[in-house]
This record gives structure tokens, C-alpha cells and sequence, in this order.
RNA sequence: CGCGGGAUAGAGCAGUUGGCAGCUCGUCGGGCUCAUAACCCGGAGGUCGAGGGUUCAAGUCCCUCUCCCGCAACCA
């Protein structure tokens, strides 16, 4: 067994609804790191997996009249589910834990134990107000002047009890970790970490690590009313999927601290303060890096549901090929920061990368050897002034593909396996082997030509192995390299492939993409995928008394004015005639839908007894009626627009 | 002045400790016929967002400003 380990992680990821392309992209670079390293002699662990519990799972499951594990089940393993795109997209994961594990949910009980046993966390109040009729907390500051922001009404002072964890004991601990180590990277996330949640104002705060307010979760054993936050019951997974405080894994010795978490940069404040700051608490070793990789967007705006720009994976990957797609994702994005997601930009790359550089050079290194050698090569080594920089590039390249690994710069890794790619195309060009052909007396330099070739793709196949692990077997199949010629130590050696070599040409390994048509078809598909092309709320089930209704004073009113909220890119600030005589003001966050000046003199709906809210510091009296619906998973609104007739302040009833 | 990131060729991006501005696509011209209409060579195209400063030398360091994007806030 070899003594050198290697624990990677991906984040656990929330089921609450299906994986787009941005968890794919996070799971195929922990993949490709993680067999990176293996090809390096690595005894890896590669852990992924899901964090189900919280308030949101309770209310999406309530929402579809499941139970919440019946709900997570059906996205974990249901079908197109979470596992099923982890084995479509080849991913090697050693473990998969699910935060609903019995061995997990026990650990998580423990370990809450011992820190609470330590003082590291203690019962204190979740101090806010509380507002009786809307049974709700609402802290100091999200109060509108001093009542609840819901309904209006006076609160009352009021506590929840609940279990905090000290992570103030630790910021000092924690700054030292972020600013002095590398503990962190990219760097540029250490300065957004220390300056907004460790020297902000009041410093870090200790975090409150226990709810009552809902019960998907891992209850406190020794006070079952509160479950453990879903923070500390998640980062745990990392430890107990090694066997901390559990007796279903025993591999915590064997591969913990020499660990490497990837995560996305939304949650880097949690793996980079609260993690550290938790084992600090328990005296645990701390992993060796956290890194924070960016986010692909849409067209430089963030992938949402609610724009309906969300990439499924799925579709791509059956598309274009798993292993197109995971190159492609890893090629093209630096990984510590955000990429700009596009279907061109994905055939474009494979096109030219796969098909037309690498692919190509594949293609027509083996159809020479089968064309001119029958398909055996002898192996014939030369250094002519023609080979030496092909060579050299070829021989150097492992070290300087492993320094970027070695610093999670896929893409630049990446980039130096296809500049000795390219350099081979030009080798082609610049010996031209048909011409070597012709003359019976150039076989033997003609054979040497068609050996470095072969070599250079062998290389560069190794290489790009942890990126396209199907695809770079079947070059090597079709090279003939044996095992050992397949190894990272043969990857550093230039002449490891046999003599007499039997080469196969076969079917395109990267089939060129028709650009034009493939878009359209993709656009198709994955307007399909998605919603249909109007979709409604869903119709209320619950009936409302008349009293109650009657109750709402909707009145018909004028537009006299209307302006943007300074410093609000949502909400417009309406000055109407509501037939009283005095102008009323309300404020509306519609502003993505109208201009201003599109409303001035419109007669609209409005409810008017609401009671007051205050928006940016300005006083909303009521509320515009507006009609919303959705297409092709975008919101849309139309304010109810009256007839001009109808007078200011008539009641609607 | 809430926190952070960004602005470099038509598009998308890289530029390490300051040292002749680069890559991919596109475009124009040429070469080759082994190969997946692929490959190779060359040209055109940039006041490095604006202004100021430090320096022999600034895309890079410092100051000011403009615009974009996240987060936060807010969306009755």
C-alpha cells in the first residue's frame, strides 16, 4: 500500500431541487483532481455527497405531500437524480454520504455533546420580538419602526431559546489561519473573508447553531426540541464519512488532515471561519485547503431558475459526450474565478480542442503507421534537427503540467498539453511523412517520424486521462500502449512505447460538431427540458370567508406621479389619487417590468387599508394589484390597468 | 462613502516578482494533401475603461473618477 494519501471533497449539495451544470462543474474537477492523483501513486479518498436536512427541504416537501426523506430520496436516487449524473458523467467517488446516514446523524448528536461539554456552546437567547398574531421573531433590525414588519403591530419583547456556538473564542485563531497560511485560495477570497465577517464591526460573531423552529434534522439528544443548524450538521460530513465519532467508517487516521475541500465561493465563509473554527473546538487537526472556485454564469448574469438559464447537464452530456463535456468545463473556466457559460463557446471548444487538434492528430498518426507500416511500427528513435523541439516540449511536459495541477489551475494544465498537441500538427507539416513515403530509402526515417508521433499522443493521452478517462483509453487502445505504458512515470519518459507497436486507426474519437445545427437542436432540447411555455401559481386550496375578504378596501386609483427609489434597481415610488383628496404614496418593486413614465395618468387597482411598510427609508401605504404568470420559467407582470372612467377612490367590491 | 470582483484586438480571455502586449475564435492572404472541409505559415486589427502620480521603464505599483457584475439590502 502506498504511505501517500490524498482525502478531496466536493460540497455536499441540498436536494432540494435538480443539479445544473455549476454542481457538474464543482464534481468533475474534484474528479479530475482526484484521479490526478491517483495516477500519481495517490492512496485517494474521494467523498461526495448530500446535505438534506433544513427548513427548506420540510416546506418543498410539504409543498409536494411528501415526507422530507421521501423527497430527498427521489432527487438522490430517483431517477435522472443526483447519483445518476454522478455515473453518467464517470464521476469516481469512493463515498457518497447523505446527512440522513444513521452513522452520520449519531456522529453529528456527539459531537454537538462535546462541544457543548467543552463551553464551546452554550444555551443562550435568540433575543428578538415577538409578534403574537403572525407568531413570529423578527430581530431589532428588521423591524420597521419598532413594529413587526408583516402585519404592522406592536411586538413584544421576546426570547428563543437557543444553542450558540462560540466562534468569537476562535476569530483571532481563524484570522491568523486565513491571513499567515495558505489555507485558503484563491487569496483574493482571504481579504472579502477577514474584512466582512472577523474585523466587521462587533467581530465575529458567535453563530447560533440549533432551531426550533422547524424539525428536519438531527435532534440534540439532550434537548430534542432543538435540531442541529445545518451548518455544523453539513461540514461534519467530511470527518464522518471517515469515521469520527462513528464505527461505520474507519479511515479518519489513514487520511485526516492531508485534505482538500473544493467549494463553491457562495460558501466559503462557512468552510473557511466556522469549519476551522469548529475543529479548533473539538482540538481536531484542520484540512490542509479550502479552495473557492467561481461560478459559470449566463451571459454574465448569474444562473437562476427564475431567469430561465438554467444548463442541464443531462442534455449536454448526451449530446456532446461526458468526457467532451467535463474537458470542456475545466478547459476553458480558470477555476478560482467566475467563467461565461455558453453552448457556442462549448461547441467551439470541442471542435477545436478535441476534434480538430487533438482527435485529428489521432487520426492521422495512426492511419500513416497503418497506411505505411501495416499497422506495426518498429520503434525507431532520431534526433534530427526536426525532432528536437517536439521532443523536448514532449519530455518537459509532465512537469510542467504537474506544476499547475499541483496549484488547481486546470486550465492551464490543460493548456500545455494542447500546446505539444499543436506542436505535433506542425511536427507533420514540417517532416511531411507522405513525402518521406515515396522514397524506399527514407523508411527508417519516415518510421522514426511516425514514432515521435505516436509518443507525443501517448504522453499527452496520459496526461489528459484524469480529464477524459473513457476517451484517453481508447487513444491508448488504439497506440497499443500496454499498461506500463500508461503510467505517470512512463509519462515522463520519451521512447517508453514498445517496439513493434500495433496501431489501429478506427472511428473519430472526437466527431466534429456542425455548429449551426447543433445550436438549434440544443436550444430545442433544452426549451423542452424546462417549464411549459405559461405557467400559473398554483390555484389556492384554502377558501377565505367572506368577512375576511370583504375586509380588503380595494380602490381604483390615479397615477399623478411616479419615480424610480434611488439606490433600488427594483421599486418604483407611485404618487396617487385615491379620490380622498390626499395623495397617497405606494411603493411597488416592479420597476424590471415598467418605466416610470410608461404610468403617470394610468387608473389602477390598488388595496389601500393595508398598514404602512416602510422600503429604503420610504412609507408604502397599500399595495398595487398586479397579474403575474410565467413564461418559459420567466416572471411576468402586468399591473391591472382600469378604464380612464372609472373615478379615483371607487371601491371595488 | 455597506463588502467584494471586473474593464486588455470584432467576440471570449491570459498576462507571474514592473522590462519589446499575448492566446483562442473570427477575418484576409498563402502552403499542404497524411488526416475528422481537418493541419501548417503569414497579414490586418489594441492610447491595456478615464485622468493624475511614482519610475530609466507601468497592463502590472499609488491616488481620483466612470461604467459593469455578484453579495447584502429591498422586492406590500
Amino acid at each position: 500500500m502506498s504511505e501517500k494519501t490524498f482525502y478531496i471533497t466536493t460540497p455536499i449539495y441540498y436536494p432540494s431541487d435538480k443539479l445544473h451544470i455549476g454542481h457538474t462543474y464543482c464534481t468533475v474537477a474534484t474528479d479530475a483532481m482526484a484521479r490526478y492523483k491517483r495516477l500519481c501513486g495517490y492512496d485517494v479518498m474521494f467523498l461526495t455527497g448530500t446535505d438534506e436536512h433544513g427548513q427548506k427541504i420540510e416546506d418543498k416537501a410539504k409543498e409536494a405531500g411528501v415526507t422530507p426523506k421521501e423527497f430527498v430520496d427521489r432527487i438522490v436516487e430517483g431517477e435522472r437524480g443526483i447519483l445518476d449524473l454522478w455515473k453518467l458523467m464517470n464521476i469516481s467517488n469512493d463515498r457518497f454520504i447523505r446527512t440522513t446516514d444513521e452513522y452520520h446523524v449519531r456522529a453529528i448528536q456527539r459531537v454537538f455533546r462535546r462541544m457543548y461539554d467543552k463551553g464551546d456552546i452554550y444555551k443562550g437567547t435568540y433575543k428578538g420580538k415577538y409578534c403574537k398574531p403572525c407568531e413570529s421573531f423578527w430581530t431589532e433590525s428588521q423591524l420597521v419602526d419598532g413594529k413587526c414588519p408583516d402585519c404592522g403591530r406592536e411586538v413584544q419583547d421576546a426570547e428563543e431559546e437557543a444553542y450558540f456556538f462560540r466562534a468569537s473564542k476562535y476569530a483571532a485563531r481563524v484570522r491568523d489561519l486565513l491571513t499567515t497560511t495558505d489555507f485558503l485560495e484563491p487569496a483574493s477570497r482571504v481579504n472579502e473573508m477577514v474584512n466582512n465577517f472577523i474585523d466587521c464591526e462587533g467581530g465575529l460573531q458567535d453563530l447560533c447553531v440549533s432551531r426550533t423552529s422547524f424539525t428536519w434534522g438531527i435532534p440534540v439528544d439532550f434537548d430534542p426540541k432543538h435540531v442541529v443548524y445545518v451548518w455544523l450538521d453539513a461540514l461534519f460530513n467530511y470527518m464522518t464519512a471517515l469515521g469520527l465519532e462513528n464505527d461505520a467508517h474507519n479511515d479518519l487516521d489513514k487520511y485526516w488532515p492531508n485534505a482538500v475541500h473544493f467549494v463553491g465561493k457562495e460558501i466559503v465563509r462557512f468552510h473557511s471561519i466556522y469549519w476551522p473554527a469548529f475543529l479548533m473546538s473539538l482540538d481536531l487537526p484542520l484540512p490542509q485547503k479550502v479552495y473557492g472556485h467561481g461560478w459559470l454564469v449566463m451571459d454574465g448574469g448569474k444562473m437562476s431558475k427564475s431567469k430561465g438559464n438554467v444548463v442541464d447537464p443531462y442534455i449536454l452530456a448526451e449530446r456532446f459526450g461526458v468526457d467532451a463535456l467535463r474537458f470542456f468545463l475545466l478547459r476553458t473556466f480558470p477555476f478560482g474565478s467566475d467563467g461565461n457559460f455558453s453552448n457556442e463557446l462549448l461547441i467551439n471548444t470541442i471542435n477545436v480542442d478535441l476534434a480538430n487538434d487533438l482527435g485529428n492528430l489521432v487520426s492521422r498518426s495512426t492511419a500513416m503507421v497503418e497506411k505505411y507500416f501495416g499497422g506495426t511500427l518498429p520503434k525507431l528513435e532520431s534526433a534530427e534537427n526536426a525532432d528536437v523541439e517536439l521532443l523536448s516540449m514532449a519530455k518537459a511536459l509532465r512537469g510542467r503540467y504537474e506544476a499547475q495541477m499541483e496549484k488547481y489551475q486546470f486550465q492551464n494544465a490543460l493548456e500545455e498539453v494542447f500546446k505539444v498537441i499543436q506542436r505535433a500538427n506542425k511536427y507533420i507539416d514540417e517532416t511531411a511523412p507522405w513525402v518521406l513515403a515515396r522514397d524506399e530509402a527514407k523508411r527508417d526515417r519516415l518510421g522514426a517520424v511516425l514514432y515521435n508521433l505516436l509518443e507525443t499522443v501517448r504522453i499527452c493521452a496520459v496526461l489528459l486521462t484524469p480529464f477524459m478517462p473513457e476517451s484517453c483509453e481508447k487513444i491508448l487502445d488504439r497506440l497499443g500502449a500496454t499498461a506500463c505504458e500508461r503510467t505517470w512515470e512512463s509519462a515522463a519518459v520519451f521512447g517508453a512505447l514498445h517496439d513493434g507497436v500495433t496501431v489501429t486507426k478506427g472511428e473519430a474519437i472526437f466527431p466534429r460538431i456542425d455548429a449551426e445545427k447543433e445550436l438549434e437542436a440544443l436550444q430545442a432540447a433544452q426549451k423542452n427540458a424546462q417549464k411549459p411555455a405559461v405557467e400559473l401559481e398554483p390555484y389556492a386550496d384554502e377558501s377565505v370567508d367572506f368577512d375576511t375578504f370583504c375586509k380588503s378596501d380595494f380602490r381604483a386609483v390615479k397615477v399623478k406621479a411616479c419615480d424610480a427609489v434611488k439606490k433600488s434597481d427594483k421599486l418604483l415610488r407611485f404618487t396617487l389619487d385615491d379620490g380622498s383628496g390626499t395623495d397617497r404614496q405606494i411603493l411597488s418593486g416592479i420597476h424590471k417590468f415598467y418605466e416610470p413614465e410608461q404610468l403617470v395618468g394610468k387608473t389602477l387597482l390598488a388595496i389601500i387599508n393595508l398598514p404602512p411598510r416602510k422600503m429604503m427609508g420610504l412609507e408604502s401605504c397599500g399595495m398595487l394589484i398586479s397579474a403575474i404568470h410565467y413564461e418559459s420559467g420567466e416572471e411576468k407582470l402586468n399591473l391591472i390597468m382600469l378604464d380612464d372612467k372609472i373615478p379615483a377612490g371607487a371601491k371595488m367590491c
